[in-house]
DNA sequence: GGTAGGGTTTCGCTGAGCGGAAGGAGGCTC
DNA sequence: GAGCCTCCTTCCGCTCAGCGAAACCCTACC
């Protein structure tokens, strides 16, 4: 940046993208105060970044004065190939799990020390579902969580044992139980989850195996397990076997 | 711009812009000579902001040298609010109608003069579909385009029957026969094209309509349409009735 | 080993960018 | 209706971040 800046050596770039990084799930609309708080710019700066962004169709403004992310970004967003081909080969093997099962379906994969969303299809109950494509969630009280975490590098798993957030009453946070389920998982080729991550929501989750390394997960969200689980995993378990076909 | 620029006036930021736009469906990776070219922005300029974009993780380098975009702007750009509620709400539906038809399913809003695509759900045949999400397609030759187009302003129709390209060589280009078609589009309820976008592809789409005004339309692509044209527009009605009526 | 295509680094000039200060605009409280 | 708060917007003079021609490097191809 040019001239009177408050701390040298902050490019105009990272400004920008860290405005833009301001934007995530629970913040999609923010105030140009907000997005100069969370992005740590001072307003009149930020107030000039911005108008250039919302001139650009990057951002866009709502009548009611907040800025929401714009158009521009969307569709460049959409460009990027993050794990396309798994997206492409996956998809109509998601359909017709979420055809037979009605419940809401997911494709994930690990990112670091997070499950990475990278698919979802509602299903039609009222299972309360926290996922959103692109949004990342805990490995520990996930189903696919459960599944990447299960085939995850021990440094991982020492990592994400370490310290086991609890989010309901039912959260795993306990580092040698979750230890026995990974054990279980490797086993039983599935893995489950109830009421670990939001009361009300059930998972069973599968690995998708590229050769012999785990590449993706499967799972579907339930309100309850009950005697649907075995029809459910094997259902998961012949989706999962028709995208590894399909990937090498 | 700081000092020495061949184009004084043209911010920084402007610049991000245009190397982020310079990306499209047919440009998905670029080398940075390309993406300068398109960007149009001189080499050693176009390398130092990507270099502070691949940091930000904005775009991504791939082995080969090229550039691609990166996951960060694909999880902000996923937060644009690009007709959110209509996707959320047709989501279901659109889901039904693959599952009854197992065809290409599409959802679309006009943008300008051309109809944007909101979401996909590929089919399963081999019926060659070159929409993609977060793209656009001519009005003229796209079945959810002549729907969005026969309940356009006059003034879009105007000028989109003004200009009308050939694609192949089913394309109407008749301005006088598509108009025609659009009369039988307001009176049937339907549209349908017969490999005016690309060969080997016939498509069938309905208007989804909100009170008076005609806010999306559904389509289906098919490898011909034959005597299955009234089963899909049964179905893409039903299913544009629903998205409606959820739609108040 | 010449040529062409990319990618990368250098470097001195300079105006784009900076942001504190000040000035609206709206809303809420007393 | 005065006082207060919060958020948005504009102003303006200082200055260093940004610029890009030029030169250089590297790989590929003939």
């Amino acid at each position: 940046m040019a001239g009177n800046s408050a701390r040298p050596g902050v490019s105009v770039t990272s400004r920008v993208l860290a405005l833009l990084g301001a934007f995530d799930e629970r913040h999609r609309a923010l105030t140009l105060t907000d997005l100069a708080r969370r992005a740590d710019v001072p307003v009149p700066t930020a107030h000039r970044l911005v108008r250039e962004l919302v001139a650009g169709d990057a951002l866009a403004r709502r009548p009611s004065g907040e800025y929401v992310v714009g158009r521009r970004l969307w569709d460049v967003g959409l460009l990027a190939p993050v794990e396309a081909g798994l997206r492409r080969v996956a998809e109509p093997f998601l359909h017709d799990i979420h055809a037979a099962t009605r419940a809401t379906v997911h494709l994930a994969v690990r990112d670091g020390d997070e499950a990475l969303y990278l698919e979802r299809m509602s299903g039609r109950s009222s299972v309360p579902v926290v996922s959103q494509i692109g949004s990342t969630l805990p490995l520990h009280c996930t189903g696919v969580g459960k599944v990447l975490l299960a085939h995850a590098p021990d440094e991982v798993q020492v990592r994400v044992l370490g310290s086991l957030p609890r989010v309901t009453r039912y959260t795993i946070t306990q580092p040698g139980l979750l230890r026995q389920q990974l054990t279980r998982v490797r086993r039983d080729g599935f893995a489950t989850t109830t009421e670990e991550m939001s009361l009300g929501a059930c998972s069973v989750a599968v690995p998708v195996w590229r050769g012999d390394e785990v590449v993706a997960s499967i799972g579907v969200v339930v309100g309850a397990l009950k005697r649907d689980r075995p029809r459910l995993v094997v259902a998961l378990q012949v989706a999962a076997q028709g995208i590894g076909r399909s990937l090498r």
